[in-house]
DNA sequence: CAGGGTCTTTGATTTAAGTCAAATCCCCGC
DNA sequence: GCGGGGATTTGACTTAAATCAAAGACCCTG
């Protein structure tokens, strides 16, 4: 089954600079994984040394408060990779619960078993260094809305993101609790606003659906960060 | 005067692990700049592709919102690197401003310049790669603070934070203003709940400055996270 | 030592958002 | 077709925090 790693890996930005004979080792280092909906990866706080491609399914990094709340702070796709903090520092925990979103399947290795691949190839240390910047780069949006959005902002952000740019409708897939954790707030919060939007003459609510009635309109609430 | 980054750069644990030669290019690369208090390195949108060492003084990581509210998410201090979003992503704008503290002298590296050493040295990627993970950790305890925890909360955890552990006094050496910058709220509400600690015994409070009573009940502010 | 400027403190008011509770809706399997 | 369980919606209430305004305190300079 070494096929499928293999085909990832060539496919990914990341790996792609290898030469064949460092994917081939690389595949074999893989181990499988498959996690079923809602089953988690990691806890934060946990030490979790491993390097992770996701091949189907999508997993979610997330935070939770004491009091039962949740952020969720990324989402990590089919083909993206992704990582445990321990990976690189040995000894950290991590900062971030993983938790999969749907039937997933993943492939991962463990911190010592490819550092020396690593050591040994700056191009792919490179390029890896790269998908952590995109990643600080997401992280730091989310601090910018906790800091100076309201829900509003937050909220009009992630439906101009989710409604695909051509689109106006997008299906209702997120129940409200996991909009909720997306936007840092409490179910009830996201639906007033909702409704407030649809009052606005902002979005069309029906059970199935959102249709973005004025993306600019929503735009707008956007730029008072 | 190349001996002053070149000692630097030895001491320092992403650059210590370079060979002697590397290291000498590496110094001959470098760029100095020296800037006054709240002089601007970069600010937040524009593309900045360099990789620096702080020698003296130190810089401070902000964001600010176009209400004028302004939230530092990192103080890059003396012997410590930090970089530009465009050194690792070419085309990517910057997501933060920098700005010096204080009267500072920093080494800089432009991207190009120094992309072959690190292609070529994959032991020294690492190490920068590790010092980035460092970094998304202190930014993952930002959003933490925003999204879970109340004004009061931040604040104590800062208060802890700067007073050295075996002291119990810090001097008031920040205005309120920059208080608030760090925990992301206004001068007022600083203010006010620096007096409510003060009322509930928890801190006392002086013109030039505050003195830790009781640890403890600070950190039990944390523990609602 | 007077005066301007910055920083701090306090009061009054408003507002966004969290919380608790309850009603309703709807999907699903039996 | 019926009942149960999750998800949604709405109302009422509380609260943390933002905002606006103004008064003091302090520091430096001329």
């Amino acid at each position: 089954m070494a096929t499928e790693v293999l085909a990832l890996l060539k496919a990914h930005p990341v790996f792609s600079c290898l030469d064949e004979a460092s994917l081939l080792s690389l595949a074999e280092l893989a181990l499988v994984r498959r996690c079923a909906a809602d089953e988690f990866l990691v806890f934060a706080g946990d030490r979790w040394p491993y390097l992770f491609l996701v091949a189907e399914g999508s997993i979610l990094a997330l935070k939770e408060s004491s009091e039962g709340r949740s952020l969720i702070v990324a989402e990590i796709g089919a083909g993206e990779v992704f990582w445990g903090v321990a990976f690189f520092e040995t000894e950290m925990p991590n900062p971030v619960t993983l938790r999969c979103r749907e039937m997933t399947k993943l492939y991962l290795w463990q911190g010592e078993e490819i550092r020396p691949l690593l050591l040994a190839n700056g191009r792919l240390t490179w390029e890896l260094a790269r998908a952590m910047v995109r990643r600080m780069l997401r992280a730091s949006e989310v601090i910018e809305g906790l800091a100076f959005q309201p829900v509003a902002g937050r909220l009009a952000r992630l439906l101009l993101e989710q409604a695909p740019p051509d689109r106006q409708s997008l299906p209702r897939s997120l129940t409200l609790d996991e909009l909720a954790a997306r936007l840092g707030t409490s179910r009830e919060v996201v639906c007033r606003t909702l409704y407030r939007f649809a009052g606005e003459g902002l979005i069309n609510i029906t059970r199935t659906e959102f249709t973005l009635t004025d993306r600019d309109g929503l735009a707008r609430l956007l730029e008072r960060t």
